[in-house]
RNA sequence: GGGCUCAUAGCUCAGUUGGCAGAGCGCGUCGCUGAUAACGACGAGGUCCGAGGUUCAAGUCCUCGUGGGCCCA
């Protein structure tokens, strides 16, 4: 069986890792750390037994979720809730002794009446709980009085015939108070809890504290019994004789027939509720105690050592402190073991002659040096004897009779313990991990058990940090079912998409709240994946002639516009280096979105058309365009990278003429792109902001002749600017070509009009004829005979190419 | 029922210490046809989940709700 477990395990294993390679994962695939490896389970009973060595271990019963059908106790994700009828049973528990503040009323024959729907486990009860800030009231009740919840007597009274009240009561004065079990001659204490509520029942509590995990806890601190007197089958025990044998279910009739025939049944109802069930057999399940192993959290003050880490790390969002400081500030010891087949086993055995139990260090590092060569199996294939180490004898008994114990780590203990098995293993003891990443139920999960184990042993936390992200939810934020029919599989994303939309996808959105996915959002991101890819092969293709080694112009010579693209480009990457930096990927998405479709597509690119196809192959102005096109790009692409990973590789195998710094085969291998000081220039982006401003206008008065039908393309205009003041100064600087160039206008004319405080746009017909080449109109179109089509500069471009081949 | 958490345009997200609701995409209309299974321009789109409160002023601060999510009971 245990052997079927590995094969099982090893085909999820196998599916996992290929469903992340095909995501663009890195890791060491030939290499991973998987629990099950011998060395693993090895280390995991040296991890057991470092825990040992502190005296935090102990065995005690408990109620777990129990399968009777199955026999096996289940853990939490292998119960399902489900509509289930039961019969619910109003029982009074005799308080005519039980004197204290009911004293004064022994002779109105007062009972304390509870509420449950599992009547079954009424011969395992022990006590009455009772909410410690609610008030209680004695009530008559025919021949009797009943005490009850003040806040639940109304709603009760007709059916369980409630009359006069007789006395109010705080929870407090009745603690402790001694009632009588219905039948069993036993008494029932009265205790409080913060668990009671006034959701349903009287507000007083039957508690059987081996059978319900709140009747356990507060139980335990009322030193109760975890009293379960019902075997692994689900039948009742000798110490039940009344129903022994039965199985429990089916004795909910008997004991209400044995409730009414005792006179303390109040009423009875059938009820249908959710209730647990077993996943595998579908039936339903019991809590039931049986005897476990825990790790304390008082013992060596693990608690407070653990909330004392907590404030060491930095957790990613912030409320993950708050929340994962709440649950180890009141959770209950750690139930390590569980009853499976399949696992990693608490190293104890059973004395055969004195009945004790041995755990020791020295037990379990014997046992993970048999693990570290043939696996945890060993505990359970070799004899008896050669788990012992050498000499090893009951410290009670003497004896040398042992069996095994059969009861497995819990999986949590496992996974916990991968700073040992990986991280220490792997690169030294004291190395901690940088980042544990998980989704935000593993603060109950791995980040949990990670850091108890680490405290435990270590006395510190595991990790420096800790993201979470939230979970992923249908377009409309419902959780994905496939009963709803709602769930989008990343499969299905990568198959009609490719993995770099889903990755843009998990990059994109916000990931500390929850994740939203449905086919709008998929195809907004292939839209703007699509025009990042579009951007990247526009500049694949302006750079094809261009080598940086000849061709390069250095900054200072740079036109001011692509000294001003270039401190864009520094903005973008020190947004995104920030982002990256804070997890904050979707800030990436965003700044990158931007800065490809205005700054670049609507801007850059736009302009530079000009002097990219019409100027000279060699200009400096058309080097100059190149030049900052490469740094773009070359920055660009590696920005992209993390997100964009395969289409990053892509872009990068295809750079033509790459420097050699530039050169790593890889974009993977290249460096982050950095933040050049010299592209900042805070005056002339200031400058800038208002040339766009402007440029803004101007579009919008050509926009109006478009829609007049009086023009076309832009450069089928002249555009006259009037106007005076600061605004105008900056217009001037760039001068009326500078002007022109920006606008992708063919010709610009500044008016300065001190009558005119901000500015007037006139959108008028072009002088001069429309040239061939460029499709600007300008002087010297008609003027060349050779080339009466061109206008003076393309002229001057076609008669230098002609002339030197 | 408890702990933590989220809610701003059709979508994804900004919105600093309270001070006139923003961006990109999508959508609509137009233009271009030398980034073309592209590109440009203009435009329309909001009960900032709801109700109270504090304030001269609330998307922002407080209280109570509604709806969603994770964990637990």
């Amino acid at each position: 069986m245990r052997r079927k477990c590995r094969d099982y395990a090893d085909r999820f294993v196998g599916i996992q890792r290929d469903e992340f390679r095909r995501l663009g994962v890195f890791a060491q695939w030939d290499n991973p750390y998987l629990t099950k490896d011998f060395s693993f389970e090895a280390c995991e009973a040296r991890e057991l037994a470092a825990v040992i060595e502190t005296g935090g271990l102990y065995r005690r019963r408990k109620p777990v979720h129990w399968c009777a059908s199955c026999a096996t106790a289940l853990a939490e994700a292998e119960v399902d809730y489900d509509e289930h009828r039961s019969i619910s049973v109003y029982v009074a528990f005799p308080a005519e002794g039980a004197g204290g503040a009911l004293a004064p009323y022994a002779g109105s024959k007062p009972a304390v009446a509870i509420w449950t729907t599992t009547p079954w486990t009424l011969p395992a009860n022990l006590a009455v709980a009772l909410n410690p800030h609610l008030d209680y009231v004695l009530v008559e009740a025919g021949e009797r009085s009943l005490l009850l919840a003040a806040a639940m007597v109304e709603g009760l009274r007709d059916k369980l015939g409630l009359g006069r009240t007789l006395a109010t009561f705080t929870a407090a004065e009745l603690e402790n108070l001694e009632l009588r079990h219905p039948w069993i001659d036993r008494p029932s204490r009265i205790i409080l809890g913060d668990h009671v509520t006034l959701e349903a029942g009287t507000g007083c509590v039957h508690t059987a504290p081996g059978h319900g995990h709140d009747d356990f806890v507060v139980g335990s601190t009322y030193g109760l019994e975890a009293y379960a007197p019902v075997d692994a089958r689900g039948r009742f025990s000798a110490e039940v004789p009344e129903f022994e044998g039965r199985f429990v279910f089916e004795a909910d009739p008997a004991v209400v027939e044995l409730l009414a025939e005792r006179g303390v049944l109040l009423a009875s109802e059938e009820i249908e509720h959710s209730y647990p069930h077993c996943w595998r057999c579908k039936k339903p399940i019991i809590f039931r105690a049986t005897e476990q192993w825990f790790l304390s959290m008082e013992d060596n003050n693990l608690r407070a050592r653990a909330l004392a880490e907590i404030d060491r790390v930095q957790w990613i969002p912030d409320w993950g402190r708050e929340r994962i400081y709440g649950m180890v500030k009141n959770r209950p010891d750690w139930c390590l073991s569980r009853q499976r087949a399949w696992g990693v086993p608490i190293i104890a055995l059973h004395c055969q002659d004195c009945g004790s139990i041995e755990s020791s260090a020295e037990l379990a590092l014997h046992a993970a040096g048999l693990f570290e060569s043939e696996g945890a199996d060993a505990w359970f294939a070799r004899e008896i004897a050669e788990l012992l180490p050498p000499g090893f004898s009951c410290s009670s008994c003497g004896g040398v009779n042992f069996e095994r114990e059969r009861d497995i780590l819990d999986v949590w203990f496992d996974s916990g313990v991968s700073f040992s098995a990986v991280m220490e293993s792997e690169f030294g003891s004291g190395v901690i991990s940088d980042l544990y990443l998980e989704g935000s139920d593993q603060h109950r999960g791995w980040f949990h058990s990670a850091l108890l184990a680490s405290v435990a042993t270590r006395n510190r936390a595991p990790y420096k940090a800790v993201l979470t992200h939230g979970f992923v939810l249908d377009g409309e934020g419902r959780k994905m079912s496939k009963s709803f029919g709602n769930v989008i599989s990343p499969q299905d994303i990568i198959k009609r998409y490719g993995a770099d939309i889903l990755r843009l996808w998990v990059a994109a959105q916000d990931y500390r709240e929850d994740l939203r996915i449905s086919d709008e959002i998929v195809k907004r991101l292939a839209d703007s994946y699509r025009r990042v890819r579009n951007t990247s092969r526009n500049l694949l293709g302006n750079l094809a002639d261009f080598d940086p080694g000849t061709d390069w112009v250095e900054f200072s010579q740079l036109p001011e516009l692509d000294r001003w693209i270039l401190g864009r480009l520094h903005d973008f990457i020190s947004r995104c280096r920030e982002a990256y930096d804070a997890y904050e990927f979707h800030l990436v998405y965003h700044a990158l979105n931007n800065f490809c479709s205005v700054e670049l597509s609507s801007l850059y690119f736009d302009i530079v058309k000009d002097r990219l196809y019409c100027s000279a192959r060699d200009s400096r102005e058309r080097r100059a365009a190149q030049t900052t096109m490469y740094q773009i790009l070359q920055a660009l692409v590696r920005v992209v990278a993390p997100v964009m990973s395969f289409t990053a590789e892509e872009i990068w195998k295809s750079i033509p003429n790459a420097s050699a710094d530039d050169r790593a085969d890889s974009v993977f291998l290249s460096d982050f792109p950095a933040a050049e000081e010299q592209w900042l220039d805070r005056d002339s982006a200031g400058r800038w902001e208002g040339i766009w401003k402007l440029r803004g206008e101007v579009t919008r008065a050509l926009e109006e002749k478009r829609r007049d039908g009086e023009i076309g393309h832009s450069l089928d205009t002249r555009v006259i600017l009037s106007g005076s003041g600061s605004e105008f100064e900056v217009l001037e600087a760039l001068g009326a070509a500078g002007l022109a160039e920006v606008f992708i206008v063919s010709e610009v004319e500044l008016k300065r009009d001190d009558s005119i405080r901000s500015l007037l746009v006139e959108v008028v017909a072009p002088r001069g004829e429309k040239c061939a080449r460029c499709w600007i109109h300008a002087k010297g179109v008609g003027s060349h005979d050779d080339h009466p089509q061109l206008c003076d500069r393309c002229h001057a471009v076609i008669v230098a190419a002609a002339g030197t081949p």
